[in-house]
DNA sequence: TTGTGACGCTTTGAATGCAAAACCGTGCCC
DNA sequence: GGGCACGGTTTTGCATTCAAAGCGTCACAA
């Protein structure tokens, strides 16, 4: 699961590293991709990184202006509002066909994910960084286990958002305890074999955090 | 609205092209989309083209093989059902918004719409084509008055389907009435201001059709 | 002072060239 | 007869190159 295979493109490479980069506030928001510079700094020529940044832009993440050149996206509250609210409505679906086909192996990750949610605690960035990559990995998971290609596209579409804007989340010890609270509720549906059930939660964690993340941006 | 913009770069002009070749169904399912061959047809260079089957990738259009090249995506009836099932979640919301926002102006030409498809009968191929070109275009005012990018992003990532696949609708009488029904109760419901009724109608719209498209490809 | 146009630099977009991988047909060996 | 290796051909992936569009600067005139 850590193992990553070595990309066996360069255009694939560029486009993984330049979205982590991007996830993780690497750049900031409205600043411009110029072609050159991200070659450089992947080691690649700027054709591969062309292919990137189209790839990107498909997933939101970047803007391209024609003869212009390419943006981070930039997030309005509203953008990151109407995201959540369609993750709202794509998640819980997928959680319910989760439930209908998750195998006892993935239970068993998930449990641990949260598990080691669980036992890491602090507010120090590595710890916050962890919770969120262990977080992005339930997701990933319960939205595999609908083996639904359709659904997946449509959530990577909506994709992620930089990490800044969740860091707040998850230093909230409130919203922390209630997330994890939803993802053992989950798991709980998703061993009941129950969709309405896994739905519901789904639904219901993914609303409380886009108010969350309003209090949050409106708190600062 | 019928002025096509001389889009501005080869590379989106291509993407256009294609995307439209593929729809049309002038390609088979499956078939291997040389590099060479489609920058001869589209008088460019494998450059811009390389970058439109990136772009057609994320709209689900077309499957990228590393180093192996592009495929025109093939649908299974399951793909199809999938598709519409996370249309009937998506539309729906677009729906919804759009009662809350819809201009005059819009609601004025998804009526003229509707009166064409009332006044265009038969089921010649051209007729059929038109019926098909009117729908796409109710439809994407709708999503577009919806005003969220993020959920046009989600729905282009369903992308369209091969048209082949719907003609059998537009050729079916039972099936056409419905779906003008469906339209002109969904413009009623935006005039109301409707959010609710907009959705519930939109949802069966589509949901209707995914029965409908089952039917028909059991049917052959 | 402010608007405007010419000039040069930067950056994008597209074509081309080239190395490596994949494909395909043939012949060989078991 | 079936599988397998091998060489030529095709095709992809990437780097490089070149033309053209954007953008800033500065001079000059109203």
């Amino acid at each position: 699961m850590s193992a990553t295979t070595p990309s066996p493109t360069s255009s694939l490479r560029v486009s993984e590293e330049l979205r982590e980069a991007i996830l993780s506030g690497e750049f900031e928001p409205g600043e411009r991709l110029r072609t050159v510079s991200l070659a450089k700094r992947f080691g690649s020529s700027r054709t591969p990184v062309r292919e990137a940044l189209v790839q990107l832009e498909g997933e939101g993440l970047v803007d391209i202006e024609p003869r212009r050149g390419a943006l981070v996206r930039a997030f309005a509250t509203a953008d990151l509002v109407d995201l959540y609210e369609i993750r709202a409505l794509l998640e819980p679906e997928a959680a319910s066909r989760a439930a209908l086909r998750a195998s006892d192996a993935l239970l068993d990750r998930l449990r641990a994910l949260v598990a080691l949610s669980d036992a890491r605690s602090g507010r120090t960035r590595s710890a916050i960084d962890d919770q969120i990559a262990w977080n992005e990995e339930f997701h990933a998971l319960v939205i595999e286990a609908s083996a639904s290609p359709r659904l997946a596209s449509a959530l990577r579409a909506t994709a992620g958002i930089p990490r800044a804007f969740r860091t707040a989340f998850w230093r909230d010890d409130e919203h922390r305890a209630f997330s994890q609270m939803c993802h053992r509720e989950l798991v709980s549906a998703l061993e009941a074999r129950s969709p309405d059930r896994a739905s519901a939660v789904m639904r219901m964690h993914i609303l409380r955090a886009k108010d969350s993340l309003v209090e949050g941006l409106n708190g600062r």
